[in-house]
DNA sequence: ACGGTCAGCTTAACCGTATAAGTAAATCTG
DNA sequence: CAGATTTACTTATACGGTTAAGCTGACCGT
């Protein structure tokens, strides 16, 4: 910048008024007292707007204490799942006038470093998309009292609101839909069973054979990854036992998808002779054949509900943490 | 809030200093002068430490004139091609110590309110994604005096640095490639062609066309919408024309997979019947079997020579306005 | 012993705004 | 028409920092 932006100041040297005056021809309140008269405020507006002045809203927040701004933690950009999550979130932010600021990874510091930064800039308020948070993290968030929300990763802590999806119950249901269907030897290929989304999604596989009476056999389950590179493999070596599964529940669409191809790369129909059934709902879904039948799970009504409860707190709210569950939906299409 | 938020003063009381030295501690520059002894650093910092103090970057940038933040406006988050370049965005900011501000959309005032808000959260600088400019947002735009940078969109404005991808002639490479390949008689679904962008990639077509010494006939070449809905219904008509084309430039790879799919539900074989080709290398391309060739935009590439005239920018740099040209780069995989 | 340096603090001014409190003129009240 | 309000401003202070400039005492060489 060679020249100073222009300020409040500015504009009343111009028009000829005090500095207290223009910042009260820019706030919409009246309060009791009379504070300016129309018409000046017209003069000051139209002046401010010839000039491009409008209030630093930097100053304005080290005078109010509020930033209007929210913190949003993706955990990365290249997985579209969140992708909905993140529109919805912006959606409500900005009608409530509120703006986002992006974070994702973590540098060396953790997650702890990260919730820092929004100290730092002292965000109003902050949602976490999946993650879980360390120790540290937890430390420094009660250090901040900074009201924050997370979205997934099935799993609450003292002092943070939560939106959790009922992943189990929808893999449950998964399980109990594929029986319905006749399929009776059901596998399932896990993410990595250190993570607890992993560990939720298993119990809720178990449940349904459980309750569709259908026996569970180690041999049929396999540990993934979560990421892609693994579940073509485990699907063939799968489908290649004495006795294979009929049918296969996957963790996630990414490996489904995998699981389909390489199938059918090695001649095994789909869902003839093997079903496949993921979880997410991404796009790619819809472009395999034959069309991924999977698990939706519910991004914007999640961004809503986490946008809900971090405006509750916002705006003064006291209590307890929250926890609000979501369903997640089975979206049936041609692969099971 | 219920208790005020620590301050420097705070600190300061705490440890029997002033509050200009608890600044002091905070800022690593020494200057010429002595500003603090290491001893009374490590007391001040010691003490922030346990009480969970940092200085309030809100406050600092009021001082500072600089707020160490950019805004970065996405066209839509549903869209994955914008993910690369954000996550490039998000990656280099972060190296150099800066936040992001994510915006998308406009409201009632179009560009030049979006641009006004960068103005009052006074940014350091802003990125553009795939966005023309209004008038009414340069006018904004030359008041505020703020970096910017646009990426895509295939159009340059006075003093704004633009990154802009070759996709003309990328399109020309692609309509050589089937050339080379043996297709006489190649066809094109365009976007709408009163964007920039699909008049740009048409232009490539032809002039591919004219380099291969084939014809173009205007038969073979439709408009389509960019969006979901059309494309799978314009190459059926396209198909089943008296002389048929026998590969089919679409100018993006969401239409070219609509179009893969319902020529393959209609019984017409791709590459062998007709040929198709896209353009984004989105992930579903990878998923349609046969997979889709397609053209890459360098969106990682993209987002770092962004960042880097953004940051010259930001440092000092006065000079003209610049346009960095980067190369699309054929991705040849089945479906062509 | 004594003026000069310099390290290591403190004081004070400032950044751009909001807002409580003060004030002069205009208007109301009876 | 005097006194009480009300209106429409201005003045002054605060927000949480940065940073130039001032001050004090320890240490230096001679």
């Amino acid at each position: 910048m060679s020249k100073r932006a222009t300020t409040a100041k500015d504009i009343a040297a111009r028009v000829g008024v005090s500095q207290a005056s223009v910042s009260y021809a820019f706030s919409p309140k009246s309060g009791k007292r009379s504070l300016i008269s129309a018409e000046t405020r017209a003069r000051i507006l139209a002046t401010a707007e010839e000039i491009g002045y409008f209030p630093n809203r930097t100053a304005q927040s080290i005078r109010t204490g509020k930033t209007d701004l929210i913190a949003l933690w993706v955990p990365n950009f290249t997985n579209s799942i969140y992708l909905r999550t993140m529109r919805g979130i912006q959606d409500v932010a900005g009608q409530h006038g509120l703006d986002i600021l992006v974070y994702g990874g973590t540098g060396a510091t953790g997650m702890a470093g990260v919730l820092r930064s929004f100290g730092e800039r002292r965000v109003d308020g902050a949602i976490l998309i999946a993650r879980p948070l360390e120790e540290a993290a937890l430390h420094v968030l009660k250090q901040l009292e900074l009201p924050l929300v997370t979205i997934g990763g099935s799993q609450t802590y003292a002092g943070v609101d939560s939106v959790l999806t009922r992943n189990a119950e929808a893999f449950e249901a998964m399980v109990l839909h594929l029986a319905a269907k006749g399929y009776t030897r059901i596998g399932h290929i896990s993410g990595p069973l250190t993570t607890p989304t992993a560990q939720e999604r298993l119990a809720g596989y178990r449940r349904g054979l459980k309750k569709a009476k259908l026996p569970f056999k180690k041999i049929w389950q396999r540990e993934g990854t979560y990421r892609s590179g693994s579940a073509g493999d485990l699907a063939l070596e799968l489908a290649q036992l004495d006795t294979p599964p009929d049918a296969l529940v996957i963790a996630n669409d990414l490996m489904a998808i995998e699981a389909i191809l390489a199938l059918q790369d090695a001649g095994i129909r789909v869902p003839a002779d093997l079903a496949i059934v993921g979880c997410d709902d991404t796009p790619e879904g819809v472009v395999v054949r034959p069309r991924l039948t999977t698990i939706r799970r519910p991004g914007m009504r999640a961004a809503q509900a986490a946008m809900k409860l971090l405006l509750e707190r916002t705006q003064g709210f006291q209590g307890a943490a929250r926890t609000v569950w979501l369903e997640a939906e089975l979206v049936i299409r041609e692969s099971a």
